[in-house]
RNA sequence: GGCGGAGUGGCCGAGUGGCUGAGGCAAGGGCCUGCAAAGCCCUGUACGCGGGUUCGAUUCCCGCCUCCGCCUCCA
């Protein structure tokens, strides 16, 4: 089976077939850099990297493309209620993005456009569609006139072009209620930059138009993003682009959301939950765990119990691992199983993938305790490729316990807890259990878990 | 009002016109172990409600109930 893709705009599981042989071009929306990035944010960026990983795995060169709005009303407007100007604003949240994007093991993209930066690209995009008698400059503002394009508007949302409004109200120059802003004018004390039609700035849609098709050509494979964002900002997205001659994405799919109490997490809410409060509870890759194992167009709950089961799910596969490595030394990478390949390309479906590198989990499990060594570092082998597809290789230099630690401390307490255990070895080897069982409870207390195996003892550092 | 998604065992979460409700978590029993932990094995009266189609529906069709989302910025 080859990869299948569910596509937005036709509703149905279509095969993958990529504009370019051996090419795959993803077009991602990324932040909107207002504020902290939530775990709803990050599941976006993670489903899509997932998405990458296993093209990529399936020979694809990746051209993958996530954007950054770091122009917007409510950059603007926060900035100034914060008495900061609006750039600082916007570069602090990128920041804070792309440490959560990295400390989640997102592989980078293959480039990150601001949409301040492509300005040039917008006007022209913007020139073609006045050309073309699609949109109109009325008082320094340009609109989409979408009467002009009825034929093909609503197509992506499933809207009836009479039935659609934009929320935008009724602007001044606006022919139609339905048009919708492809360039602001400038209102006085706002950045703005220099166009035919006056001073002024972005409008909400164009950029990712624009940014889109600079990288990826006036036709690409995928277009990603939240569910929220199908209309109106895909649609218009579609129509500007379309409307301009361009083919633009094949396909389009969208993530669902991750709620809290059965409501949508965000920011009008007040229900969100930053990556950074989350991580000082949950180490990284537990949380990446949490959100990329669910199907992405499943709606995932957020709660404290599926993060703890998510955590225990996770610690099993990781103990296994590191049972074949105490075992015999290090493991490479090994195969996919034919059912897990097959719930891939079955768009991404992620839970029966999963369950593939359980089985896989159990089987080696009991390859360890027969004592059949081959076996248990084959499939240590195929869990590490499997849950490395996942971002989430337990033995990888992002999330094995040596990293991260300082060099020198890490050094050091290894050192330490070796000595203690081998003076624990000892009290057990004279049946001293009194002293064993000391030596261990005081481990424990200083955060190390000691686990006694047929191979020896195994510690590792408890969190919380 | 327009468009769309969802309701499966104690919990999370797949899936299918009949064959064994995938997988995980939790629980009970067992094996192993100095103990603990881990691991392995065994155990589970399900598919929101009411109709219909069918030899047979959780799965298809119709109606209903409940929850959620988009249509305003949003991943």
């Amino acid at each position: 089976m080859s990869l299948h893709l569910y596509d937005t705009a036709t509703r149905t599981t279509r095969e993958f077939h990529p504009s370019r042989d051996g090419v795959a071009s993803i077009y991602v929306c990324g932040a909107t850099v207002q504020g902290p990035p939530h775990v709803g944010h990050v599941r976006s960026g993670l489903n899509f990297d997932v998405l990458r990983r296993w093209l990529q795995h399936s020979g694809y060169d990746v051209r993958l493309i996530r954007n950054v709005t770091d122009i917007e009303d409510k950059i603007l407007t926060k900035a100034a209620e914060a008495g900061r100007p609006w750039w600082e604003w916007a570069a602090t949240y990128e920041r804070a993005f792309e440490s959560a994007y990295d400390r989640l093991g997102c592989l980078p993209p293959s480039a990150t456009p601001r949409a301040t930066g492509h300005i040039t690209q917008m006007v022209e995009l913007i020139t073609r569609l006045i050309e073309r008698g699609h949109a109109y400059a009325a008082g320094g503002d340009v609109y989409f006139s979408v009467a002009s394009f009825a034929q093909q508007y609503g197509r992506l949302s499933g809207q009836r072009p009479e039935e659609v409004q934009q929320g935008e109200g009724a602007l001044a120059g606006k022919r139609d209620p339905r048009d919708f802003t492809l360039w602001k004018a400038a209102k006085p004390g706002e950045p703005s930059w220099p166009t035919p039609w006056g001073e002024g700035r972005p409008g909400w849609h164009l950029e990712c138009s624009a940014m889109a098709t600079t990288y990826l050509g006036g036709e690409f494979d995928i277009h990603g993003g939240g569910l929220d964002l199908v209309f109106p900002h895909h649609e218009n997205e579609r129509a500007q682009s379309a409307a301009a001659g361009d083919g633009f994405a094949r396909y389009w799919m969208h993530n669902a959301w991750v709620t809290a109490s059965g409501e949508k997490m965000s920011k009008s809410l007040g229900n969100t939950l930053t990556i950074e409060s989350l991580l000082q509870r949950v180490r990284p890759a537990e949380l990446r765990y949490y959100l990329v194992t669910p199907h992405y167009r499943s709606t995932v709950e957020f709660s404290d119990a599926g993060m703890d089961e998510a955590i225990a799910t996770y610690r099993r596969i990781e103990s296994f691992l590191r049972r074949v490595v105490q075992r015999t030394g290090h493991v490479g990478y090994g195969t996919v199983p034919g059912e897990f390949a097959a719930a891939m390309d079955d768009d991404l479906s992620t839970p029966q993938a999963i369950a593939a590198v359980h089985t896989i989990v159990r089987e080696g499990n009991t390859a360890l305790d027969e004592g059949d060594d081959a076996a248990a570092r084959e499939a240590a082998a195929s869990v590490r490729t499997m849950t490395d597809l996942f971002g989430l290789d337990p033995l990888s230099e992002q999330w094995s316990e040596e990293t991260g630690t300082g060099d020198a401390a890490h050094r050091a307490l290894k050192q330490l807890v070796d000595n203690l255990l081998e003076q624990r070895q000892k009290a057990r080897a004279e049946r001293d259990f009194a002293t064993a069982d000391l030596v261990r409870d005081r481990l424990l207390e200083a955060g190390v878990a000691v686990e006694d195996t047929p191979d020896g003892p195994m510690w590792t550092l408890k969190d919380g």
